[in-house]
RNA sequence: GGGGUAGUAGGGUAGCCUGGUCCAUCCUAGAGCGUUUGGGACGCUUUGACGGCAGUUCGAAUCUGCCCUACCCCA
């Protein structure tokens, strides 16, 4: 793997400084020969598995993980009309085994309500069975028309986290999409991606569900990523695949139903938000190294300082910091460039000033400079983590309130959407939204928005002016 | 769905019409050795490719056929 070296393009290029910051960062491999199918580097995998760390702990307060077949028989898939017609173009069949066709066509699951929900009719008997929260963290397959982009739009979703929940009743079942909702929220604040809460219009929702509740965040170039998706089911699925229970009275009721996922897309905001010129900027929650030490090695005093930085390592490892100890025979300054790329919150420098000074001198990814005594190590940089997580924070809030704006006109709407999203009433007529997405070009995403920086906006209908509640309208990806 | 263009080393290009020292070339690529090291060091040596399969030919990156893949334009 080699050192790419040079100025990355500059984040105003979005797709340019994307592509180029995943392969110089060591996330993604995008030299697979299969169009839309990348390949996670060992430093990608690792920001995955700390990310994917933090959304477990998150789910497994009450729900359980498990695992469910990749494969899905046409019968099962073709059960639910409306969920199908949603996902059959996109559907990659295994049709033969060696070279005998199949007798039964067999689906890569595009999504698993078709493989989960045939056992959960045999799980589910009773009231005391319920409510039912499992979830599996697996990969998913989609064939994508349009263009495909690495954690973005893929043809195989590699980390596809999906939640699947069973309830006695519609109220109950409503309560837990908040739950989620909660819960993601939960989880983006610790990855400091600032989000958007709204209720997919009805033709937009998930096939096959009452309705669809969508967390979207706002790219640097101002589009929208939907990086998060609640729905609730209701008995539409229940109904399908005969998922039934006993109630207290001893009768038999359909059960009402939630599934919410997350994907790598995660990962794509993450990287996105937070990225500057230099590369990755990673909160250190989920850094795969914290903490790099970069020994100044001066001609005599080599070993010294080397055996110095060796220890200051130790120390901070013993402390449960991951660190990483840069020993590489490079000049410092390239070592500086390395570890900037890939996102490394805290940049230790041990040389033989910092040796007679009883200190290290600390460089933060956000650029600030400090010094911290030998003697209390450990608190010092965990004091120095914390800021730049505060500041990550800090500095997510503050892009979107910079990128959405809460507008009540036609111009002004067109202008918002130019460089983020704009918050308009709408009266929640499909005629008007299509006015809005052709005059404008852009997109109504949802209604009852939620966000930290948008205060509730009632008025008339920005295209008809009959009255309206808040609308979520943006370009997105 | 219809049309077009293109696939050459880690990356970028030339060569193709007109088969033949083409061992091509550039870069911040890889490997090795040495000198270096408080913000991207340098020298020397070296590695490596013609998208795939078949065909024509004494000889194919170059000509022919099929296939694969990618990108662009139109619906």
């Amino acid at each position: 793997m080699e050192v790419e070296q040079g100025a990355l393009p500059q984040k105003e290029d979005f797709s340019g400084w994307y592509n180029e910051v995943l392969w110089r960062a060591e996330i993604m491999d995008v030299r697979y020969p299969v169009k839309g199918l990348y390949v996670w580097y060992p430093f990608g995998f690792a920001l995955r598995k700390n990310v994917y760390g933090i959304l477990r702990s998150l789910l497994d307060h009450d729900h359980e993980e498990a695992l469910f077949p990749l494969l899905i028989p046409e019968t099962e898939l073709a059960k639910e009309a409306e969920h199908i017609k949603g996902f059959e173009e996109e559907v990659y069949w295994v049709t033969h085994g060696g070279t005998s066709p199949l007798e039964v066509k067999l689906a890569l699951r595009p999504t698993s309500e078709c493989a989960i929900y045939p056992m959960y009719h045999l799980w589910v008997r009773s009231h005391a069975d319920l409510p039912l929260r499992i979830y599996q963290i697996v990969n998913s397959f989609r064939y994508e028309t349009k263009h495909t982009r690495p954690l973005i739009r893929l043809r195989e979703i590699t980390s596809f986290k999906e939640a699947h929940t069973v309830h006695a009743s519609w109220e109950d079942a409503e309560r837990q999409v908040q739950a989620a909702i909660a819960l993601y929220r939960q989880f983006y604040a610790a990855l400091a991606v600032p989000v958007i809460v709204s209720k997919r219009p009805d033709w937009d929702k998930f096939p096959g569900a009452d309705y669809t509740i969508a967390v979207d965040t706002i790219m640097p170039d101002g589009r929208t990523l939907q990086i998060g998706t609640v729905h609730h089911l209701g008995d539409h699925f229940s109904k399908t695949f005969s998922i039934t229970f006993e109630d207290e009275r001893g009768e038999q009721q359909y059960a009402q139903q939630t599934c919410y996922g997350i994907s790598e897309r995660s990962i794509a905001a993450l990287i996105s938000t937070h990225g500057d010129g230099k590369g990755l900027v990673l909160p250190p929650s989920v850094a795969p190294v914290q903490v790099v030490v970069v020994p100044i090695t001066i001609g005599k005093r080599k070993e010294e300082v080397l055996a110095a930085a060796e220890e200051v390592a130790g120390t901070l490892s013993s402390a449960g910091f991951r660190v990483k100890t840069d020993t590489r025979d490079l000049r410092p300054g390239a070592k500086y460039y390395y570890w900037e790329m890939r996102g490394v919150p805290l940049r230790l420098e041990v040389g033989p000033r910092d040796i007679d000074a009883g200190q290290v001198t600390a460089v933060t990814r956000l650029g600030e400079k400090s010094t911290i005594p030998r003697s209390s190590l450990a608190p010092g940089v965990g004091t120095v983590l914390d800021g730049v997580a505060a500041a990550l924070s800090e500095r997510g809030e503050e892009h979107m309130r910079t990128h959405a704006r809460v507008v009540t006109t036609i111009e002004e709407m067109s202008a918002a959407v130019e460089h983020g999203v704009a918050i308009v009433p709408w009266c929640g007529e499909r005629e008007c939204a299509d006015f809005i997405e052709e005059t404008v070009n852009a997109s109504v995403l949802g209604t009852e928005v939620q966000a930290a920086c948008a205060p509730p906006c009632e008025g008339p209908c920005v295209a008809c002016g009959k009255p309206g509640t808040a609308a979520l309208v943006g370009r997105s990806y």
